[in-house]
DNA sequence: CGCAACTTTGATACAACTCAAAAAATGTGG
DNA sequence: CCACATTTTTTGAGTTGTATCAAAGTTGCG
């Protein structure tokens, strides 16, 4: 939800993250990642901020039963790695090849010194991502294909895609941030498929034939 | 882990926030609340801030099979309802009868306008409340067992209590935060027993035992 | 003390997981 | 562009952990 696209969602105190966002894809050097590389890794020193350009980041934690929880997938336009701490709480992957734009967190810190909306912008941002955190638990507590619709729906809204979705990201990805296993994403898929609110038209494509049905399991 | 009390956990960049917590207490006209008591609801104006100066309070969202999420719980010292928007993300109760410091989010504006290092307050205190909800996001992929005994852990911080935790609140409570039943709250509690991990000397005091075995559930 | 609310315990049901294998998609070199 | 190898996804069968339904204890308060 940190993005400069326009969006179905609410967006309160929205202007001056935007404009932040905007400068971190103005001054910021675009840096080109490979398909599952690291960008950074959890308790590393928070030195940069980032901005997706092209492509799609995932952050994560490994558990210490070995399993990986997402903690969430990052679109173009949408700025990640912003810590208030010293160090990065999760680790950062490119999904697939993709481009990111960097801006040292010291040279923001600059800039807030004289302009308070700086400040006032960076607070907003991780405002942003507690909201998005706090709807990451909710959903959480619901079904699996209440979780796999509400992915969906999700994905479509931040793409801005008219009801076709083109997931970036693997099954893997997707059972590892809904919390599921990838058969019961397969499985809820199918299940979606079969009440006709959606077509697999790809493995990684997904047409919405019925976004009622699916904000019906939302909600 | 909005606390003014000293704990385990590592506090980056405490200082200004453990200030700001100091103001409220200080500055804020003390509320006594009744047990189950609305403070404040879902989409109402944010106009206060709060701090617990004695008993214990919970945020939650209604989900819309009837069920209820908690968000958080709150202790003494802890603050809770600053939001970055205009509206209550989630709604707060008190747990038990409590008494809350109350100060005007516009007066802090005020003052953070002279003092830039109270936005940064701020700022800090929301970003401690993002890590919180990412903690509460991994806790709810484990197993009954393991979200209970990191609840158990995490309360026995917060208290500082010497092993012998006093819960003030009820099982339906722990089982809304956790994302379980009150029955698998209860069957997890007793198979702990059963691990000799803890003692229940009582329906809401529990004595840790062996917070070795907790935290290897844990971890 | 007695009642109401809360908690525990028991029996059963079901959703999601695990293990296994087939099918489909993707990438690679000829 | 095809044939093959590899990876990813789907489907199937069986297991398990947690939910549900029901009833018995327990606690705490008026």
């Amino acid at each position: 939800m940190l993005a400069l696209r326009t969006s179905t969602q609410p967006q309160p105190v929205a202007v001056d993250a935007d404009a932040l966002a905007l400068s971190v894809a103005r001054l910021g050097a675009p840096i080109p990642y490979a398909r599952d590389s690291e960008i950074y890794g959890e308790g590393e020193e928070a030195e940069y901020i980032y901005q997706v350009v092209s492509g799609a980041v995932r952050t994560y934690k490994i558990l210490n039963d070995g399993r990986r929880q997402i903690g969430a997938f990052y679109l173009p336009g949408d700025i990640f790695g912003l810590e208030i701490g010293e160090t990065h709480d999760l680790s950062a992957e490119a999904v697939c090849d993709c481009t990111v734009a960097v801006i040292k967190r010291s040279s923001l810190v600059k800039l807030a010194k004289g302009d308070s909306s700086i400040t006032q912008a960076l607070w907003t941002l991780t405002a942003r991502e507690l909201q998005r955190v706090q709807k990451h638990v909710l959903l959480l507590v619901r079904s699996a294909q209440e979780r796999v619709a509400s992915f969906l729906l999700e994905m479509a809204d931040r793409t801005a895609s008219a009801g076709s979705v083109v997931l970036p990201m693997s099954r893997r990805d997707i059972a590892d941030y809904l919390g599921l296993t990838i058969e019961t994403v397969s499985r809820a898929l199918a299940a979606l498929e079969g009440q006709a609110a959606i077509e697999l038209t790809g493995a990684r494509r997904v047409q919405l034939t019925n976004v009622r049905e699916l904000r019906r399991l939302d909600s």
